[in-house]
DNA sequence: TCACCAATAACTGTATACAATTTGCAGACC
DNA sequence: GGTCTGCAAATTGTATACAGTTATTGGTGA
C-alpha cells in the first residue's frame, strides 16, 4: 500500500520522476491524492455539496488517512471543500454570487499581473506568449483549447514575476477551473468559437503587454474578462461587483 | 498529553471554550500549534531562516506530529516557512524585495476592498470604522496601535463582502505583520508618532468609503500605503511594484 | 590539515491504533 | 403515524509505529 491504485475508472497523470536528476522531489501522496480529487471535483465526478470524508477516500484511493487529510486541507485552502463545524468536508457549492466573485478576484489579479508584465517582460516572454497563441490556432478539442487558455494567464503571471501574485492565482485558479468547467457543462458551446474569440483576445492582450504601457495592458485584462461579466449579469444581474 | 504546554515563557492565548453552548467548536491543536508558531516567527522568536522540524516542534509543544505537520503546511501556505526539497521547513527569509512585493499584493487586496466598501457600506459599517479610530486615539501602547490598526483595515475587507478577497487578505495577513514587526524592530519608532500618522490616514479613508466613490476610496488605499512605499524606496530602490 | 567514507542519529512520509464524537437506524412509546 | 431513545456503525482528532531518507559525526588515510 503506497502508490494510488490507477485501476478505476479516472485515469492517472502517471507523473513518473524524471529520471534526468532534475532536483525534482518524488511527489508526495497528499499531493497526488489532492490533485485527483481536485480532478474529480473539476470534472463533475464528485458534485457540488458532496462529502468528501477521510476513511472512505483513503480506501478508495488506498492510501492511509494522513495523505488524504492534508489533501483535504489543501482543497479547502484553494475553495473546492468547505469543512463544516464536526470537522467533515464537503465540496464547494457555488452560488451566482461566488460566480460573481471568483470573477471580480480574477479581474484583481489579472489587472495586476497584466500591468507589471508590460513593464517588465523580455522579448522572450513575448516569445513564449506567441507560442502559445500559435499552439491553440492549432487546438483541435475544446479540452486543450481550456488548458492553453489557463497556460496563457498563467505566463502572464509568471512574466510579472511576483511569486506572491503567483501565489494567490494558484490558489484561486482551482475555483476559476470550476468555474469555467461548470460554465461548459451549463451552456452549449462551440469549439471553433471559443477558440477564435480566445484568440482574438490573446492577441490583444499580447498586443497590450507588448506596449510596455501599464494602463493600456490592464484595460486589456478588463477587456478580456468583460465578456464573462457582460454574460453573468445577463443570467442574473447581483450587484456589481466592480 | 492533549493539550499545548503552557509552562513556557510564550504566554497562551488561554482560548477556552465558551460555555455558552455557541456553534463554536473546540479548536483543533493544529490550529492552536499553528497560531503559536505564526506568533514565534513575528515576533522573532524563531528567527528568518531557521529551521522548524516536525518532531522537536512536537515534542516542544507536547504534542504529537500530526497536529504539528498540519499546522506547518498551513504556515507555508501563509508564506511564513518555506519547505525545502527534503521536506524540511525554515522560517522563511525576507529580502527588500520580499518587502516591495508584499507591499504592493496589499495596495492591490486593499484597494478592491476600498471601493467595493465605498459601494457597499451601511451606516453600521461607518460606526463600526468610527469607532475603532476612537480606540486608536486612546491607545498608549505601540501593540495596540498595530493591532487597531490591521482590524480597521480587516474591517474594511469584511465591509467589501466578499468571502474570497477576505480570504487572499487572511493569507497576506501574517506576511504583513511580519513585515511591519520587522520594520518596527529596525527603525525605532516613536509611539505617538505612528498613532498620529494611522490616525489621520484613517480618518481620511473613512471619509473615502463614505464618499461612496469608488475612485475616491481606491485613492485612500494607495494614499494611506504610500508613506511606506516611499520609504521602501529610500532604504533601497529596487524595481517598481506599480 | 584536508578529503573521503562509514556508522549513527535524526527527520520525514506513511500506516495503523485508539479514544471521543457524531450519525443513523431500529424499536419502544405516546 | 409520529417522536423519542438508545445502541451500533462510521468518522474525526490525536498518538504511536515503522520504513526509507538525509544530515552529522567521527575516524582514517593521504
Amino acid at each position: 500500500m503506497s502508490t494510488i491504485q490507477t485501476s478505476t475508472t479516472l485515469q492517472t497523470p502517471a507523473k513518473v520522476i524524471s529520471t534526468t536528476r532534475m532536483e525534482r522531489r518524488r511527489p508526495k501522496l497528499a499531493e497526488q491524492v489532492a490533485e485527483r480529487i481536485r480532478r474529480d471535483i473539476i470534472s463533475g465526478r464528485l458534485s457540488q455539496g458532496a462529502m468528501v470524508a477521510e476513511i472512505p477516500t483513503a480506501r478508495r484511493l488506498n492510501v492511509s488517512r494522513v495523505p488524504v487529510r492534508e489533501a483535504l486541507l489543501v482543497l479547502e485552502q484553494d475553495g473546492l471543500l468547505v469543512s463544516e463545524s464536526n470537522g467533515r468536508c464537503r465540496v464547494r457549492t457555488l452560488t451566482n454570487t461566488d460566480f460573481h466573485e471568483i470573477y471580480g478576484i480574477r479581474l484583481m489579479l489579472e489587472t495586476t499581473s497584466f500591468r507589471l508584465a508590460a513593464l517588465q517582460h523580455t522579448s522572450a516572454d513575448l516569445k513564449s506568449l506567441q507560442n502559445n497563441i500559435r499552439l491553440m490556432e492549432r487546438a483541435r478539442s475544446l479540452h486543450k483549447v481550456t488548458l492553453l487558455d489557463l497556460e496563457f494567464h498563467h505566463q502572464i503571471m509568471q512574466i510579472s514575476r511576483q511569486s506572491r501574485l503567483l501565489h494567490l492565482w494558484q490558489t484561486m485558479r482551482s475555483q476559476v477551473q470550476l468555474f469555467t468547467a461548470i460554465l461548459q457543462r451549463e451552456i452549449s458551446v462551440v469549439i471553433s468559437s471559443v477558440r477564435d474569440v480566445s484568440l482574438q483576445a490573446h492577441q490583444a492582450c499580447l498586443q497590450g503587454i507588448a506596449s510596455r504601457d501599464p494602463d493600456i495592458a490592464g484595460r486589456c485584462a478588463l477587456e478580456h474578462l468583460e465578456p464573462w461579466q457582460a454574460w453573468l449579469r445577463s443570467t442574473r444581474p447581483e450587484g456589481g461587483v466592480r
